[in-house]
DNA sequence: GTCATTTGTCCGCATAGCGAACAAATAGGG
DNA sequence: CCCTATTTGTTCGCTATGCGGACAAATGAC
């Protein structure tokens, strides 16, 4: 396959821009809102956000646009046509609930982790997990493990792109905490979370090694702080995530 | 706001056309396929899947192309900036866990339906409804509730533009069915379909008005056939999704 | 009401990306 | 196994596309 410079369409980048422009703190916005969030001229978002209204993949009443139901068809795309999300579904679901809680699969995507999958137990005012989710991977359970099957090089790089931000008073953001985290995570072939991304939420995950795809998945169990403490979580979730990495690695 | 015809950009729908080429069943495609399936030309198709690629939404081993994780960006780009998908899923989740059946919040799009958001109790082999899905509105309960919902001459004409295939030998196809189906909706408030897209599956639906966005939603619960008949089905959940809506309309 | 600032639109020009044409790879037939 | 037919992948000259500077309209400040 010959790759020529000229083979690129940078269209393309700028539109998706433009939809990955929106999310919960700017669901609807005007041309010059999305042409500063996006780093594209007022021209520019204006044009792409006529296109995607002309293709019904948004909205606008006039002044302000916002996206439909039909940029769901994208991630339907990927999900229908990945076999992972799809196998992984009824082992994520007995976590769920074996556990009462909320499990997750997830993987690494720069310094972030996206959740590909997730099912909660309906007993749980669920923080709800969507799939396509994008978290910091430094301050998740599951980005600590997965971090953890990293080179030391790669860690330090993938920590240095993040911005460390103090999502509540417990979140570890120093290079040091984080990395003795990270090898405690390696050490232990577990990582845990305590509340530091969300104050009443504690995550345990492992990882799971997926050959096939040469890719390194993470499958998490998110509790409420108020159930269960740190040791008890580790005594009692542990267990019941290492049987699920069993019979997904089965499947697969 | 005034749109000149000079205001589209040709390559966003290519783009987009290309990553909605892949599903269940071209999980992996050489650049000819996605052009034969696109209706692309060879070297269009090869630009945009290159561009895809660069911008990391794909990936090849240099004769195949498949879909990233990345793409799910854009999928929870419209899941978070939209409000119902979040008010929605506790009430599902209820309603799930409430009939241990698997619940789902659907809409129009064109002739087909779109589901929006889904909770299943873990305990079924669920038959996952995946948000993002599309289905056709003709032989499902949610779509005909939203049919129930047009005029005739829309009826017609989205009945029309359908194909209608026979998922099983229950499948109504017929325009007269059809119909009768869609009037009885109207007539009772609710739909259902008995095995109709698939064996084993049945399902009943309310609609769901949401003036602030002057769109019809369907609420269905699909049961496993071998755990209840329509009839017990009409007695057991209707009353059920009846209070669901209520919840619904409530907070929104 | 006037001016300053922000937001939205137009249009001439450069170039991005189109596809006809060519080349390489694969399949089929003797 | 070689030769041919067909399919798949790549190049490159030309032109339509879409860029953004410049203008206009709207909003806000005083």
């Amino acid at each position: 396959m010959k790759v020529n410079d000229r083979d690129f369409v940078g269209a393309m980048g700028k539109g998706l821009a433009v939809i990955e422009a929106f999310d919960a703190s700017s669901q609807r916005m005007t041309l010059s809102e999305v042409a500063r969030k996006t780093g594209l001229t007022r021209p520019t978002a204006r044009r792409y956000l006529l296109s995607l209204t002309r293709l019904r993949y948004a909205e606008t009443d006039g002044k302000h646009f916002w996206l439909t139901h039909r940029v769901l068809r994208l991630g339907h795309a990927f999900l229908s046509s990945s076999p992972l999300p799809k196998s992984i579904q009824p082992v994520l679901d007995q976590l769920a609930e074996g556990t009462k809680e909320a499990a997750s699969l997830s993987t690494m995507d720069g310094p972030e982790i996206v959740f590909l999958a997730s099912s909660v137990a309906p007993r749980m005012m669920a923080a709800t997990i969507n799939v396509g989710l994008h978290l910091p991977a430094y301050c998740t359970a599951s980005g600590r493990i997965l971090l953890a099957s990293l080179s030391e090089a790669a860690i330090e790089r993938l920590l240095r792109a993040a911005v460390s931000r103090k999502f509540t008073p417990k979140t570890r953001t120093s290079r040091q905490e984080l990395l003795k985290e990270i090898r405690n995570a390696r050490r232990n072939a577990y990582a845990v979370n305590d509340e530091e991304l969300e104050i009443g939420v504690r995550s345990i995950a492992v990882a799971v090694a997926v050959p096939q795809l040469q890719k390194n998945f993470a499958m998490a169990v998110s509790v409420h702080a108020g159930r269960m403490s740190v040791t008890e979580m580790v005594a009692r979730i542990l267990p019941k995530l290492q049987s699920g990495k069993r019979s997904l690695e089965q499947v697969l």
